[in-house]
RNA sequence: GCGGGCUUAGCUCAGCCGGUUAGAGCGUCUGGUUUACACCCAGAAGGCCGGGGGUUCGAGUCCCUCAGCCCGCACCA
């Protein structure tokens, strides 16, 4: 049967029909298997998108790497599960669909908590899908049936036990501290969820009058607004400055209070004045001031950071407009003493920018430190590799920093804190199930917490809860813990270290399959995690939609084709480096594409032309094929094996180690370098079907090239999932021995299968190389084959035609000695002329042979002097010492040679 | 303040454990429709590997230092 191929590669034409069957046919679907797996398990986690999100670029490298890694491990025979799912992105999701309200001119306050709640479900089953549909054009080979949502019924049942889990062993404690606060999302923050920019502001100072008329004590503020809510002055206990004043009274300004100046030690005297005004309700330092001091807390602003009634006269008013009132005010009242420049970081809320305000509330928090002691030993004893490995020490850095994490948010969508407040008693209940009554009193005036979990408790919690914790299923047995995680740096904290921490805390307690005792080794969410690296312009800027710099990856996607994205992504994505991801760099391996497709119609072309000739290639055998040729076979033959197999071995270790560029370079190079360039070429003379050729020979070169090129399809199959589905079926012309690539083989390789092959190889291409060289310095017309000498070397007899071929010579004969007059070259292996009357630019060979000598000069006497030093002798590696002395050799050759061929022109007369 | 990273060809970047002649893609220049491919083929030019010092038989690679750029973390009002 014909194969048939569109002249161009058209990735548009394909995508879609394979993305759609890998779905539609599951065949990523991998059960846990019902005794103990014989093959290694593979198994690793989306990090699962927000339900609002548009992928990125940074998704699509993410789920790229992902990609090549579970497809490259699945065809290595490995059992590969790969689990997606979404995220509820509670504050991200409840602006978004607040927003969407406000269009319709309705508010969640009007619409009321759960019909708010039941709209945003609604919302969530009608765009919710978006990113995982992309995700499936882009043929991330997942496993679909698996697919979880962060408030599904199950996930949210072990949200539920960890929490009440963690309750019951005194780690989750409530109460009224400081904590970061936006007062547009009307919620609080975890210290993560605070992004801190610097900004030029102002440092105030202040004159605070002592109560008895004596003077004044002046304070520096950054936050003159919050100095309503003042209980005390605070300096430092040996500041000689203010020795004088400490236990007295101050007139609070602007107030009718009176208010103490303290003494502490964590006042610095250096700054500002050396006296802190101490607003224990709103900034984290003064509350801890305040409660070393017993000092009251007086709250001077509302949820929404305006003024409270507590601000007096300022009460409505928003904090920058009472904090300019405030001045105007102190500057009439000749109470500003002094207004400096001041560069301070200002806390942003990560969703939405606003900035954020300190303040006193009670939450609900989580008591870390046994969390994270174990989290830390788990990485220090080797349970758990990061690479690039410098994560682990950032990872170390905010372990052993870390704050208590404050878990409570005041929004309505996501999981609602399992703990009822009693109207009796009001002592708190924390259960399991949905209480009839307070435990303390029995009242049934009990009312559940309003407040709803930190989006990242439950992703958190995902590698145990995807697998059914806490119930001891079959899934969690065999597949936890994971074998990888593949992630953006992004989440480290937020994601990556809340994982190990609750995964080791709650998998600890949990027996082994086989009923032993749970070590943390296998208490750990994962053994590996790879952090990949951020996705920039192609002018390194941090793409952004403010920038207008934002790449859409369904755009490139369209106009190059996944392949090539995920081609491009990969061949950038070196460990540790961020990717300037340009156009130009894709359109390149749109090309390379579509060279493959166009080395596959060649090669259809010749099973055709073999087909008509009676010749047929068994199909069936083909994988056997590709490793092994016999040692009578052509060079060329043993040749494109060697490289095969060197290649297939080099790329098998790259992926090892994550070097996804090494990886894809040695498949791009391998295919196109050596087998388009030059493989395919050389066997164009040995495809010879006529009936007057040797059958045998044409027979076997056909073999080898397809089964090369079949064998080459695997190899590149992971990168580029959908040409190489799209070809293989193809040459399989509708009967292809797998339902699809990624279920075959992934090629081994060996190592110097045949070194002996490579280096002839070598030679040859050399002499082609040359020859080419000396035609156009001759300025041989492309299409004129021209006579050439050749001295040293012996072309192999079979091997004579490629090289008058590739090399456009007429003939290429061995001469004694290279005839005077004719230009020539000199290699380690070979002299050899090309003989064309056409008279050569004298002057600029003469320069070029100058050039060259020099630089062979400067070598060999470097060899010479690394040779003659004892030291290295005795201290170098054999192999190099060995490789330095045939170099030595060679040049000892070359120098003569180069200065004979500068005679020989009589340079010196051209100068 | 603490921690980390980057600086190699005109551009974007590779260069693993230090080892013979530092690579790729793009761009540039020259010449080309040859049994698939102009999304192609052939050839060429282009580098004191940021500066300085050290360790070593040997340094782009290891150490120190300086300069420039970038990024995390942090309660200094």
């Amino acid at each position: 049967m014909p194969r048939e191929l569109p002249k161009a590669y058209e990735p548009s034409a394909i995508e879609d029909r394979w993305a759609e069957y890998w779905v539609r046919e599951e065949l990523f679907h991998q059960a846990s298997p019902s005794s103990a797996p014989i093959a290694p398990l593979f198994t690793t986690l989306l990090p699962p998108p927000n339900v609002t999100g548009r992928l990125h670029m940074g998704h699509m490298l993410n789920q790229t790497e992902i990609d090549i890694l579970t497809r490259w491990r699945r065809m290595c025979g490995d059992l590969a599960l790969w689990i997606p799912g979404t995220d509820h992105a509670g504050i991200a999701t409840q602006m978004m669909v607040e927003r969407q309200l406000d269009t319709e001119g309705k508010t969640r306050q009007g619409l009321g908590r759960e019909a708010f709640v039941a709209r945003v479900w609604e919302w969530k089953q009608h765009y919710g899908g978006a990113i995982l549909d992309q995700m499936k054009r882009l043929g991330a080979s997942v496993d679909w049936s698996r697919e979880y949502f962060t408030m599904d019924a199950g996930l949210s049942a072990a949200v539920r036990e960890a929490f009440v889990r963690l309750h019951e062993q005194g780690l989750i404690y409530r109460g009224a501290y400081i904590v970061n606060w936006c007062p547009r999302c009307q919620t609080a923050l975890s210290d993560l969820e605070v992004v801190h920019e610097e900004q030029a502001g102002k440092l105030w100072e202040i004159r605070y009058p002592l109560a008895d008329g004596s003077g004044f004590v002046t304070v520096a503020t950054t936050r003159p607004e919050t100095m309503l809510g003042d209980v005390a002055v605070a300096v430092h206990p040996e500041d000689e400055r203010y020795l004088g004043v400490q236990g007295k009274m101050l007139r609070l300004p602007l107030t009718v209070r009176e208010i103490p100046v303290i003494a502490d030690s964590w006042v610095s005297p250096e700054f500002g004045t050396g006296a802190v005004k101490v607003t224990p309700a709103h900034d984290p330092n003064d509350f801890n001031l305040g409660q070393r001091h017993h000092l009251p807390s007086i709250t001077v602003m509302d949820e929404a950071a305006r003024m409270n009634a507590a601000a007096g006269a300022y009460a409505g008013l928003d904090r920058f407009a009472a904090r300019k009132r405030i001045l105007e005010d102190l500057e009439t009242q000749g109470l500003l003493a002094a207004v400096r420049e001041h560069t301070n970081s200002i806390g942003k809320c990560d969703r939405c920018k606003t900035i954020v305000e300190p303040r006193l509330s009670t939450q609900w928090f989580i008591r870390i430190q046994p969390l994270a002691d174990r989290a830390i030993a788990a990485v220090e004893e080797g349970h758990i590799r990061f690479t690039p490995e410098q994560y682990a020490k950032t990872y170390f850095e905010w372990m052993r920093n870390i704050h208590d994490w404050c878990i409570s948010r005041q929004l309505w969508w996501g999981h609602r804190i399992p703990a009822w407040h009693c109207r009796t008693c009001s002592h708190i209940t924390v259960t399991r199930e949905t209480p009839a009554a307070c435990e303390e009193c029995g009242s049934s005036a009990i009312e559940q917490e309003t407040d709803v979990l930190d989006t990242w408790f439950s992703s958190g919690l995902l590698p145990i809860s995807v697998f059914g914790w806490p119930a001891a299923t079959r899934d969690l047995a065999v597949f936890y813990p994971t074998q990888l995680l593949v992630t953006g740096f992004d989440i480290l904290f937020f994601w990556v270290a809340r994982m190990i921490m609750l995964g080791c805390h709650f998998m600890i307690d949990m027996p082994m399959p086989d009923g032993s005792t749970r070590e943390l080794k296998d208490a750990v969410p994962f053994r590996e995690v790879y952090i990949h690296a951020l996705v920039r312009d192609a002018d390194r800027q941090k793409m952004s939609k403010t920038k207008g710099n934002v790449i859409d990856p369904i755009e490139i996607v369209q106009r190059f084709g996944t392949d090539a994205v995920r081609f491009t992504l990969a061949a950038m994505a070196s460990p540790g480096t961020d990717i300037a991801f340009s156009e130009e760099r894709t359109a390149g391996y749109r090309a390379f594409a579509n060279k493959i497709w166009n080395a596959t119609r060649f090669l259809f072309l010749q099973i055709d032309r073999a087909a008509e000739a009676g010749i047929a290639v068994d199909l069936e055998s083909l994988p056997a094929l590709a490793a092994c040729p016999a040692d009578d076979a052509p060079l060329e033959t043993r040749w494109i094996s060697a490289r095969f197999n060197a290649t297939a071995a080099e790329v098998n270790a790259a992926l090892e180690d994550y070097r996804f560029h090494e990886a894809a370079n040695l498949v791009y190079q391998f295919f196109w370098g050596d087998f388009c360039d030059w493989y395919l070429e050389i066997v164009k003379l040995r495809l010879d079907f006529s009936p007057e050729a040797n059958r045998k020979t044409a027979r076997e070169t056909l073999t080898t090239l397809v089964a090369v090129f079949e064998a080459a399809l695997r190899l590149l199959s992971p990168f580029m999932p959908f040409l190489t589905e799209e070809l293989w079926h193809a040459l399989y012309s509708g009967k292809p021995p797998a339902k699809s690539i990624a279920l075959t083989r992934y090629p081994q390789g060996v190592q110097h299968l045949d070194d002996a092959a490579e280096g002839d190889m070598s030679v040859l291409q050399e002499l082609i190389v040359t020859v080419r060289g000396l035609r156009k310095d001759l300025g041989v017309e492309e299409k004129l084959a021209v006579p050439a000498q050749l001295s040293r070397y012996r072309i192999p007899d079979d091997l004579r035609p490629v090289v008058q071929r590739l090399a456009r010579v007429s003939e290429i004969n061995p001469v004694e000695r290279i005839a005077e007059g004719t230009s020539s070259r000199s290699t380690a292996f070979f002299d050899v002329a090309v003989v064309y009357e056409r008279k050569i630019d004298v002057a600029a060979e003469c320069e070029r042979l100058a050039k060259e000598l020099a630089r062979l000069e400067k070598e060999a006497a470097n060899a010479e002097r690394q040779l003659s030093n004892g030291e290295f002798l005795k201290k170098a590696p054999a192999a190099v010492i060995e490789g330095l002395r045939s170099r030595a050799g060679e040049l000892g050759l070359l120098i003569p040679k180069t200065r004979a061929a500068i005679e020989n022109l009589n340079c010196g007369n051209h100068q």
